[in-house]
DNA sequence: CTATTATCTAATCAACTGATTGATAAACAG
DNA sequence: CTGTTTATCAATCAGTTGATTAGATAATAG
C-alpha cells in the first residue's frame, strides 16, 4: 500500500514543478488536491487518510497543501462539498431518460442512480465513508440530511404529480410513499455497492411501481 | 452504555487491579479487550480507533492488550467474531414471536432485526464499520458475505416451507424474492441506523408481505 | 518452600503524522 | 525596474502510535 519509490517519485516532481512552477492557478491546485483526497478515501477511508498521500497525489509538498487548506479537516469539507456537486450533478445524456410522466420521473430517479452505481462506484463509496463519518461530526451529519431532504422534496412533487394526473393510485400519500422508496433505494445502493451482491434492480424497481401504481383491475400474471 | 468519566473510571480500574492483581483469568481480560475495542469503534469509528485507548478502557496496560492480542489487526479480529456471535445469537424472548407459520417466521425476523436496532444500535454502528472497511480488506469482506449467505439461507429456507405450505403464492421463487427482502431490510438498516431517518416499520414490513402473500382475491381496502 | 507459569507494568523505541517555518522564485502591479 | 503577492518546497517540530523489552507480582504445582 506504501510506495517504496516515494522518494524517487518525488524527486522527478519536484523536478518537473521547478520546470513548470507557477503555471497552475490556485482554484486548479486546490480541485486537484480536492481530488487527490477523494480518490483516497473511496481506497483507503478515512482510516488510512493521510494529508501526505494526498499531497503526493496531487505531486505537490505537504506544505502546500497547508497553503490551500488550514487543515486536514478543512480538506475533507472540500471533498464532501465535492461530492455534493457530483451527486446533484445531472442525469448522463446517453440515458435517454424519459421526464415526460411522473412514472417517466420516477424511472428515471432510479435508473440514473443504478446507472451512477454501476459507473462510478467510487462516489458510493466515498459517500458510504461519510455517512458513517457522520455519526460522530454533527456538522457532516447536517450535511447528509440536508441531501435525503433534497431527494424527499424532489420525490415527493413526482409522487403528488403523479397522483393529480392520476398516473398513480389517488390513495398514495406522497410524503409518506416518498419515504418507503428512499429506503428501499438505500437498501439497493447498500447491497450493490458496500455489500457487494448482485441486486435484481429491475426488480426492485417493480416493487416501487407496485407501491405507487393503481390495482391493475381484474388479474392476468 | 459509554461512559464520561474514562480517567477516573481508570484509575479507580487500576487500583482496584493492584489490589486484586491476578483474580481475572486470562479469558475474562481478553473479553474485556474485545468488549472495550467494540465500545470505541462503535463511538470513534476506525478512524479514532487506538490500541491505547482501549487498554484504557479495558482498564489495562497497553503491553497487557499486547499480551493477548499479538497486534492491533488481531484485536479487531477478535472484534469481528464477537460481532458475528452477537448476530446469531438468538432473538430476545421477550418480543413474544410466533414461530408457528413461515409469515410468523417473516415476521419475527424483521421484528426482531427492527427490535435490534432500536436496543443495540452499537452493534449496527460497528457492523457499518465493518461493512466499509471490507471494501479493503478482503478477509472481512469474506465474513461480511458468509453472514449474507446465512440469512439468505434461512430466508430462503422460510420462503420455500411457506410455498410448500400454500400460505405464501405458488409463484414465488425463494431465493430471488429472499434477496429483494434482504435488500429492503438492509434499506431499513441504513434508512433508521446510519442515516438516522424516522422509519415506517409497519409499512416495510407490509410491502414484503405483498412481495410473498398471495394476491387477496377480490377487493377490499 | 521453591520453581514455574500466567498476568501485568513502567519505560522506551522507531516510525508516523499533522502542522509550521523560512527561503525562494515566478507573476504582477505601478 | 522594483516592491508586493502568490505559490511552492526542504527541513523540521512536537506529539502520537503500534509495538517491544526487561522486569515485577502473585497464584500454583511439585
Amino acid at each position: 500500500m506504501s510506495e517504496p519509490a516515494a522518494n524517487i517519485e518525488d524527486v522527478e516532481q519536484t523536478t518537473k514543478r521547478l520546470a513548470s512552477a507557477r503555471t497552475t492557478h490556485g482554484g486548479e491546485r486546490r480541485r486537484s488536491l480536492v481530488l487527490a483526497a477523494y480518490d483516497l478515501i473511496a481506497e483507503k477511508g478515512f482510516e488510512e487518510l493521510r494529508t501526505r498521500d494526498v499531497a503526493m497525489r496531487a505531486g505537490v509538498n505537504i506544505a502546500t497543501l497547508h497553503y490551500y487548506f488550514a487543515s486536514k479537516e478543512d480538506l475533507i469539507d472540500g471533498v464532501v462539498d465535492y461530492l455534493l456537486d457530483l451527486f446533484s450533478s445531472e442525469a448522463s445524456r446517453d440515458l435517454q431518460l424519459d421526464f415526460s410522466t411522473p412514472l417517466g420521473h420516477l424511472h428515471a430517479m432510479f435508473r440514473n442512480t443504478v446507472y451512477r452505481m454501476r459507473t462510478m462506484p467510487k462516489m458510493f463509496v466515498v459517500l458510504g465513508e461519510l455517512v458513517m463519518r457522520s455519526q460522530r461530526h454533527p456538522e457532516l451529519e447536517g450535511a447528509m440530511q440536508r441531501m435525503d431532504e433534497q431527494w424527499m422534496q424532489y420525490l415527493g412533487w413526482i409522487l403528488a404529480e403523479g397522483v393529480a394526473q392520476g398516473q398513480f393510485r389517488a390513495d398514495l400519500d406522497p410524503e409518506t410513499t416518498a419515504k418507503k422508496i428512499i429506503v428501499i433505494v438505500k437498501g439497493v445502493t447498500f447491497s450493490y455497492v458496500w455489500s457487494r451482491q448482485e441486486v435484481d434492480f429491475e426488480g426492485m424497481l417493480q416493487i416501487v411501481e407496485r407501491l405507487v401504481l393503481p390495482e391493475p383491475s381484474q388479474g392476468d400474471v
